[in-house]
DNA sequence: CGCCACTTTGAATTAGCTCAAATTCCGTGG
DNA sequence: CCACGGAATTTGAGCTAATTCAAAGTGGCG
């Protein structure tokens, strides 16, 4: 895939994070499809992501709401699947991971959240939780009750648009997620983990070049639908070509030198042909 | 959320949508699937999205909004990955499917829709589609700006309580979908796709016993992070086993007999050791 | 009737899993 | 400070399930 330099890309985020060179799926596609002529409303919906979205969801709510704060601790349960709905936590600080577990017994890690993210949707339906959300670190969520959300937001429209935007990034986040599990294999599937993650903290003006799983190799697997010896594998076998690093003293810290070789190494999995151009 | 159920609303809408009869079969569901208290999971899952849901969804439409109606035929796009968002969908009647690709090619169904289910929300947060909805039969859509949908919000909170509702099932569906291809071996994920078709039909008072699936085998595939050959040799042994049957005349009718028989099949592929009961 | 796309089925190949052993990390207590 | 033990990780060696490749069968539709 040719990377088609975009017109106007962003010269500077706040902070010093700009691997803005990955291709957030969405915007080569403006490129990739038959130019679609009918533009008429670019500027009707202005583009709600990236670094000012998960700010802004933060200021909001301080203005609009009253909420409480809740301090965490690695393994803390913020909500478990079964409990009773009824509030919403926004992400203030740390990093959080969600399970969705069958009645048989299945689990699987269900999608990870940083600052800006929402976590509580999936009680709104059925008034009960069905998963369970759990801190991978320290951290603070702002708890908000999802009833004077909705009241509040009736005051401030722009809360509601925030919040649906999360909830549809969730989406978004969750689909790709589903992409990967069902059409890459193993190796690139860690790959696009790790790609998927530092465009995450990206998105948020965070540091990408120096991640810190918090994860076993066994979540790490069970999220991505593959055995932890597996994860382990693909690990060695990316630090081996080069496209992460382990930090010495402790292998859970990795190292992304260069964000485009990782996405390349995706790329040549998935073009295992020698693909000249297109 | 206290669903008011007042079993005769509208009578008659303006089109024929003829829905009404709320449906108990949808209660044998919830009975059907927390069924098995292997372990601490008696309410982890709890009854999902609620009967009289998409129903409501339907009748505030009509109520609070204005609202074009679109006729589809099979194929038909509703809208395209890349194209400017500014309306959500909502499927008064017929199949769609959703499909996300990624910038390198990769394609695969994200979702399979409903009556009463919304389409678009993928355009929220940044503006613009990022996936293209298909139908996959005839069928009709409402349209509605996504605009004119948070004002009237506005006046009618219920308006916004179905929507959240309705993106919070999607979330749902989503990752119960990552947890089947995460963790069920093929012949189990497609009894699993099956098992949630005719879960979906169950919820709109449809009846399952008799599923026409309007996709290929590699669409099914794709779906499910299979090869159509898989496919093909998975419900060819789930026709062995007696637990669906194929229409004579067309081997895309298919009868699910029992539902149960289904469900148990997936349980004995995740339970492989003689596990006597519990 | 005949073409074409979809489907089924088989045989060979392989990616990822299971089982198993060795190694490293980290907290705990001497 | 160092020794110890448990947990997490790495790596290897078969094995299995799913894929790939290939060929034959079926149905729909002009």
């Amino acid at each position: 895939m040719t990377v088609t330099s975009d017109p106007q890309t962003q010269p500077g985020t706040a902070s010093g994070a700009r691997i803005e060179r990955y291709d957030t799926r969405l915007r080569d596609f403006g490129a990739l499809l038959p130019a679609h002529p009918s533009g008429r409303s670019a500027a009707a919906v202005p583009p709600r992501r990236g670094v000012s979205f998960w700010r802004e969801s933060l200021t909001l709510m301080e203005q609009y709401l009253t909420f409480g704060r809740r301090k965490v601790r690695a393994d803390d349960t913020i909500y478990r699947c079964g409990e009773a709905f009824d509030t919403l936590f926004l992400i203030s600080t740390g990093l959080f991971k969600v399970v969705n577990l069958a009645p048989d017994g299945r689990e699987q890690p269900a999608g990870l959240y940083f600052k800006g993210d929402w976590l509580g949707f999936d009680g709104i339906p059925t008034g009960r939780h069905g998963c369970s959300a759990i801190a991978l670190d320290t951290g603070e969520v702002w708890t908000v009750r999802y009833d004077a959300l909705l009241q509040a937001s009736v005051r401030e429209p722009m809360l509601m648009r925030v919040m649906l935007a999360a909830m549809s990034g969730q989406l978004a986040r969750n689909r790709d997620a589903m992409l990967a599990m069902g059409t890459l294999p193993a190796d690139a599937r860690v790959a696009d983990f790790l790609l998927q993650w530092a465009h995450a903290l990206a998105e948020r003006g965070l540091r990408t070049d120096q991640i810190n799983v918090h994860m076993t190799r066994a979540d790490i697997g069970n999220y991505l639908g593959l055995t932890l010896e597996s994860v382990s594998r693909a690990l060695s076998r990316l630090a081996r070509c080069k496209v992460i690093e382990f930090n010495e003293k402790g292998r859970r810290d990795i190292s992304i030198p260069n964000l485009q070789a990782l996405s390349d190494f995706i790329q040549s999995v998935t073009d295992p042909a020698g693909r000249v151009l297109q």
